[in-house]
RNA sequence: CGGGGCGUAGCGCAGCCCGGUAGCGCGCCUGCUUCGGGAGCAGGAGGUCGCCGGUUCGAGUCCGGCCGCCCCGACCA
């Protein structure tokens, strides 16, 4: 019977493993159109601190929150013509509404640029309007061939930042300040550690002058882009005819960053800490921070166990914490701590008569081990635990990314560790598109990003991983989602 | 879009080869006993066997077609 009720092994199936935790633990849904997805409470609740915190630091750096339409006129995406070719295989088209059929038929967004960019023409006429720098939580819809739930999905949840500057300097410095923040969210609330960097121009955003990525590194060792800043330079400017005057009055086309990150990084929380017993929340992005489990025999038991359990619970919500009491009848103790265990709660406190006697709880943490804690400390020390959790996840995430890094790879080298265990590999590189399209060809890994100094080797590699040449730069291949 | 797998109760599956009253485990409902790591007993509810057609006295089972989902590859946040 418990058999029944265990994961798949991360080990031997990870792709089963990741399905189920998202299924059993009630993250999200399969719906009834193929390559759609219902996110579900316990899933929305983490997408919305996600929210919360991300919403926090952008209004926080100056950003305003907005909001543009869905429905985008077919013709707007043509009219930057890389952006186009790059989305419209990928677009969902309303041809017919109102019971006939469109003039002009409407695009479902796969993303805002050419809506927003069209409004900030009619709104930026002077340097004084400058920068603009506007954010949107929406949906995008992009028909995918082959799709996953939370990490790709025909429909999707996101921020779209779309900015506007007087230059390129200050477009390249907003581009890289994003993706600063990215990093710092990634690794300050989801504990996870990412590599951030420049993309090479096969991976650049179609329309985009310089894309930026977060890359992290699953626990199958494939790479996950987290997020992406785009330095978009005049293109959609000047596509949609945004200019202004400057302040020596000439005329000039703004220039614009975009950047975004999705619902994909639910996804990325949970093949970040997840483990065979299911899901593993960081406390800061946990819906539920402590679960408090009762124990009771007898009715006495039952209403005194309660009676504290209640109480417990009022003096951490009081110290800010999410804390809920599982008062379940009918549903034995073990059988809470397994549900809570495969939901990732980070903290469970359980009680019963022998605690309640001895004015104690034991706090067990959903990355092992259990600890009797006296009532007087209770507060401080769930509380010491989050923040200590919040650390260790992050900590063992970084050397687990450390340990799955090789660095200034040769090409035998490549090869046999894709085909093998995989992993991020540095190596040097020639700049050449010829090389990356072999290495892909040979090894089915791709350039993540050409790393930003503070992910750069100490030795710089000094030839190309494919051709022997001189390097110009450094570059991370991994396999990638 | 190619390769593979699977569609039978909410979930996981058996039954199909060899046609003859649709089953098992978990879950669910009721009651009693339980409760410190996935409870026990008793009773109960729940199915147009993915869809359409064919063969047959009779199809979950045989034949033909279609659809859907999952996994692996080519394309993507």
């Amino acid at each position: 019977m418990s058999e029944d009720q265990r994961l798949t092994k991360r080990s031997e199936d990870f792709s089963a493993w990741y399905n189920e935790v998202v299924l059993r633990a009630e993250l999200a849904d399969y719906s009834p159109v193929r390559g759609c997805m219902v996110i579900r409470p316990r899933g929305y609740a983490i997408w919305e601190l996600m929210q919360r915190a991300l919403d926090d630091m952008l209004k926080a750096t100056g950003h305003q929150n907005a909001y543009f339409p869905m429905l985008i006129p077919e013709s707007f995406l043509a009219r930057e013509a890389e952006h186009v070719e790059g989305f419209a295989p990928q677009t969902a088209v309303v041809t017919r509404a109102g019971g006939k059929e469109l003039e002009e038929p409407l695009v479902l967004r796969p993303t805002s640029e050419t809506i927003i960019y069209a409004m900030f023409a009619k709104w930026i006429q002077s340097y004084r309007d400058l920068p603009l720098l506007i954010n949107q939580w929406a949906n995008i819809v992009r028909w995918e061939k082959r799709t996953r739930l939370f990490l790709r999905t025909t429909e999707f949840l996101w921020q779209e930042g779309h900015t506007a500057h007087i230059n390129e300097e200050e477009a390249e410095t907003e581009a890289r300040s994003i993706l600063a923040l990215y990093r710092r969210f990634m690794e300050e609330w989801m504990a996870m550690p990412v590599i951030t960097g420049l993309k090479t121009e096969s991976e650049r955003f179609a329309g985009a002058l310089r894309t930026y990525g977060c890359e992290a590194l699953m626990q199958d060792n494939k790479a996950l882009q987290a997020g992406t800043s785009h330095n978009l330079g005049q293109n959609f400017a000047k596509a949609f005819d945004v200019d202004y005057q400057t302040a020596a009055g000439q005329m000039d086309y703004v220039w614009n960053t975009s950047w975004g990150v999705s619902t994909r990084l639910v996804g990325a929380l949970i093949m970040t800490h997840g483990d065979d017993k299911g899901l593993v929340l960081p406390p800061r992005l946990a819906p539920v921070q402590v679960m408090i489990v009762p124990i009771w025999k007898t009715d006495a038991d039952r209403v005194a166990v309660l009676q504290v359990s209640h109480r417990v619970s009022e003096v951490l919500r009081e110290s800010g914490l999410r804390v809920e009491v599982d008062d379940r009848d009918g549903m034995k103790p073990g059988a809470k701590y397994y549900q809570w265990e495969l939901r990732g709660v980070p903290v469970r406190l359980e009680i019963g008569p022998r605690d309640v006697a001895e004015g104690q709880a034991i706090l067990a943490r959903r990355t092992g081990g259990k600890v009797p804690v006296k009532m007087d400390e209770i507060s401080e020390f769930v509380n010491e635990t989050l923040e200590m959790l919040q650390r260790s996840l992050l900590d063992s995430a970084k050397s687990r990314q450390a340990q799955n890094s090789v660095r200034d790879v040769t090409m035998d080298q490549l090869v046999e560790l894709m085909a093998g265990k995989g992993g991020f590999a540095y190596g040097g590189f020639c700049g050449n598109a010829a090389c990356e399209q072999r290495i892909k060809d040979e090894t089915k890994a791709t350039i993540r990003v050409i790393p930003d100094p503070d992910f750069q080797s100490e030795r710089k590699p000094r030839k190309c991983v494919a051709c022997g040449e001189a390097a110009t730069t450094e570059a991370v291949w991994a396999k990638a989602y």
